[in-house]
DNA sequence: GTTGCTAAGTCTGTCAACCAGACTTAGCAT
DNA sequence: ATGCTAAGTCTGGTTGACAGACTTAGCAAC
């Protein structure tokens, strides 16, 4: 193995990087997989993750904040009016990586008895997988057919 | 909207989490970052990331515990030997996951300039995308048409 | 109006993890 | 022996997580 060219590039300013700084840390990310189920509600969502309320109530600000997330009010009969917490395009836009940590862990740190939740076609009701394809539409079935090269972004350390 | 399903079940035994548990973590994340960048030497992550010799150390103990990297022997002219970390079959099936959070944060997170790097298929020189794709093979471009149910590994709340 | 109810959110003290920076280790070479 | 270097450990200060108690805000019954 070559020296990577990667290594005379700078790794300040990496998309993943960036990514990560907005859902990369542990409550976010299962508040998140709540939100995917439909999971709206503070005291729903704590009870599901175990989070203690103020990791909680900081998680949400955070993702409402960075537009993930908004509050949308709710009433329940004879209650006050109180906020639920919606997924944004943006936190949708997260689905592809919720389903991969889902298939990873599938294959990988399974109960089991097989899978909690599937995915599946609303249309069709088949179950729903992730592909790797590149433009020419080929089914790219392995990272080792994937060669990353610096892109326009790339900056060359100082 | 009506109560969602999952309230029923336990979110204890969730492949999501189990899943987090290994690689949920920034710094973790950042080491595979570069493992799949070819970037596996102690000091050239530590550079790259700009983690503390100390959560380094222990995060490359844990992802070699858990079996996504592996140690693997090297030496320079003129140096003792001294250990790598590549990635093993378990650690390279993270890709989706990987592209998942670059195509994401080239969109929402992106540098001005455009994407950091980029993902082109080794035989064709095209760029390379994930897709969602049912078992009919169709296409599904949004999550809103897709359904999560309950798998055989759901479990009621007690 | 006051009392109770509930979901949401804040406060407090304890404890574990992170961090920067200095130090140590282990083998090779001169 | 002495120096060199990548890898790894030690130290003391600071931040964040955590559990559990407390507070808030509006509605409803009395």
């Amino acid at each position: 193995m070559n020296r990577p060219w990667i290594l005379d590039y700078d790794a300040e300013n990496c998309t993943i990087g960036a990514a990560l700084a907005i859902v990369g840390e542990k409550w976010t990310f299962l508040v998140l997989r709540e939100a995917f189920n439909g999971v709206r509600r503070f005291d729903d969502i704590r009870r599901r993750i175990s989070a203690p309320r103020q990791v909680l109530s900081d998680r949400l600000a955070r993702l409402v904040d960075e537009g993930l997330l908004r509050k949308v009010p709710y009433r329940e009969p004879g209650q006050r009016s109180r906020s639920e917490y919606r997924l944004t395009e943006k936190g949708l836009a997260l689905f592809p990586l919720m389903a991969a940590l889902l298939e990873w862990g599938n294959m990988y740190a399974a109960s089991p008895d097989g899978p909690v939740v599937d995915l599946r076609h609303r249309d069709c009701g088949a179950p729903v997988h992730l592909e790797l394809r590149c433009a020419e539409d080929h089914l790219v079935p392995s990272p080792r057919e994937i060669t990353p090269i610096p892109g326009p972004g790339a900056r060359l350390i100082a």
